[in-house]
DNA sequence: TCTGGGGTCCTAGGACCC
DNA sequence: TCTGGGGTCCTAGGACCC
């Protein structure tokens, strides 16, 4: 059994807004998400239009989820198909926000992902009551004030949070679940699918499989040695993590290794003609160099990958070039170009994406004299905004590697301590 | 899941330096 | 002519998350 006597013990929240797109889409139509069928769905217009959210009605009656296809929906008068709005969304995101920041101050709230978010309540009770009470008058207030619901995982830590979220709350009466250090044989070693687990997609649970894993209890009881030896750093963080394990703190601001801007798209049809593909990065190096221009920074290296069509022998290539730090998009343009003829191969492409590395602040941000000062204001808090979701990347990094390596002093601290307690 | 889009992290191997 | 070892930086590829 694990010794958890030197692990957080921290009251953390992780809420999640209910198919937060589609139900934002019912909030303004003045209607219950929980009754409508809705789906929000990019390139409607093809028969592979992708589902970015769907109404629980959609997603129990008809099976329709996240990731469905257009050819997927049944042919049914109720479903109404919309397109997504970002901004929007990006808006009722604030406003979220700041029903959390009633009862946490900024440094306790750390935005996930749109529609997620970790609150460190532990400091929270003298003013606003216990965990639970806590919980339900978010969850009430957001329905009240903006028309959504919210599912809410409670743990000792963020990942147990997060575990009693995704495994838990989102499907049950309340849809509010409780994972502390002591329901890990009971909870978390009873989840039925390693890829239900925070970390493990796909092929990492082929690679645990081949080593005889093959469920979260099969990992808890791995060697932590063994996992390390086939999977590296990964392997240890696995075996914390399989004990709900986790030293990272939502307080704790985390600078990421790396920041990176980017825009990637898959093509409608497979382009033939190479000097289409230019045109088309070109199109998508403008928009990022402007994202560097509103943001006030420079990138030094770009990277360009190509992918080719399904039916093509090759696989494409991914290359990047270190440069002058630059916003230009016609620098920017001529090196992408520069990269592309040197590494292609002739084969139609399918997939393009391009990404900005190496950001560094540019010295004094200047507003553009041709745009009204106001609306660059106004585009830079977005990019704030958008900015700030981004940091759920680097609090990722943070249970990644840094929770290891605090949970590799964590752990020598307690049996050193342990060792002294006897 | 064979074609959504936007990110970050880990690792292996090569180049180069002392 | 053959032989050392450690460190750093960089790139490409693989994996994961929402």
């Amino acid at each position: 059994m694990m010794d958890y006597s030197h692990a957080p013990r921290r009251d953390i929240l992780c809420i999640d807004v209910k198919s937060f797109f589609a139900s934002a889409e019912c909030a303004s139509r003045g209607k219950n998400p929980l009754e409508e069928y809705l789906v929000v769905m990019s390139h409607a217009d093809r028969p592979g239009g992708l589902v970015l959210a769907a109404t629980p009605k959609m997603k129990h009656e008809f099976g329709i989820k996240t990731g469905s296809r257009r050819f997927e929906l049944p042919n049914d008068a109720r479903i109404q198909i919309v397109p997504p709005r970002m901004n929007y969304y990006l808006k009722m995101h604030a406003k979220i926000q700041a029903i959390f920041l009633r009862y946490v101050p900024d440094e306790f709230l750390l935005p996930y992902s749109i529609d997620e978010a970790f609150l460190d309540i532990t400091g929270s009770h003298a003013l606003f009551g216990s965990t639970n009470t806590i919980a339900k008058r978010i969850q009430y207030e957001i329905l009240a004030e903006l028309g959504l619901y919210v599912s809410v995982g409670i743990g000792d830590n963020p990942l147990l949070a997060k575990l009693a979220l995704d495994n838990e709350a989102k499907d049950c009466e309340g849809w509010r679940a409780e994972w502390r250090y002591q329901d890990v044989p009971d909870k978390l070693w009873k989840m039925r699918k390693l890829t239900d687990f925070w970390g493990i997609g796909r092929r990492m649970a082929k690679r645990l499989e081949q080593v005889g894993i093959y469920s979260v209890f099969d990992l808890s009881q791995a060697e932590e040695a063994l996992l390390k030896h086939h999977l590296g750093v990964i392997g240890s963080q696995l075996h914390y993590h399989a004990h709900g394990i986790d030293y990272s703190r939502i307080n704790e601001k985390h600078v990421p290794a790396e920041k990176s801007y980017g825009k990637s798209q898959i093509l409608e049809r497979d382009y033939q003609d190479p000097a289409e593909v230019v045109i088309v990065i070109q199109e998508m190096a403008e928009e990022i160099a402007m994202r560097l221009r509103t943001s006030g920074v420079d990138t030094a290296a770009i990277a360009l990958h190509v992918g080719y069509s399904r039916y093509s022998k090759l696989h494409g290539f991914r290359h990047q070039i270190r440069i002058q730090p630059t916003s230009s998009s016609k620098i920017i343009k001529e090196f992408l170009i520069q990269l592309f003829w040197k590494y292609y191969e002739g084969e139609p492409v399918r997939t393009i994406m391009i990404s900005f590395g190496r950001i560094t602040p540019k010295a004094g941000l200047q507003l553009n004299l041709f745009e009204n000062a106001e609306r660059t204001l106004q585009e830079q808090q977005l990019d704030t905004t958008i900015d700030r979701i981004r940091t759920r990347y680097g609090f990722k990094a943070l249970m990644h590697a840094s929770s290891l390596m605090n949970g590799a002093t964590g752990i020598k601290r307690s049996t050193y301590v342990g060792g002294h307690q006897g």
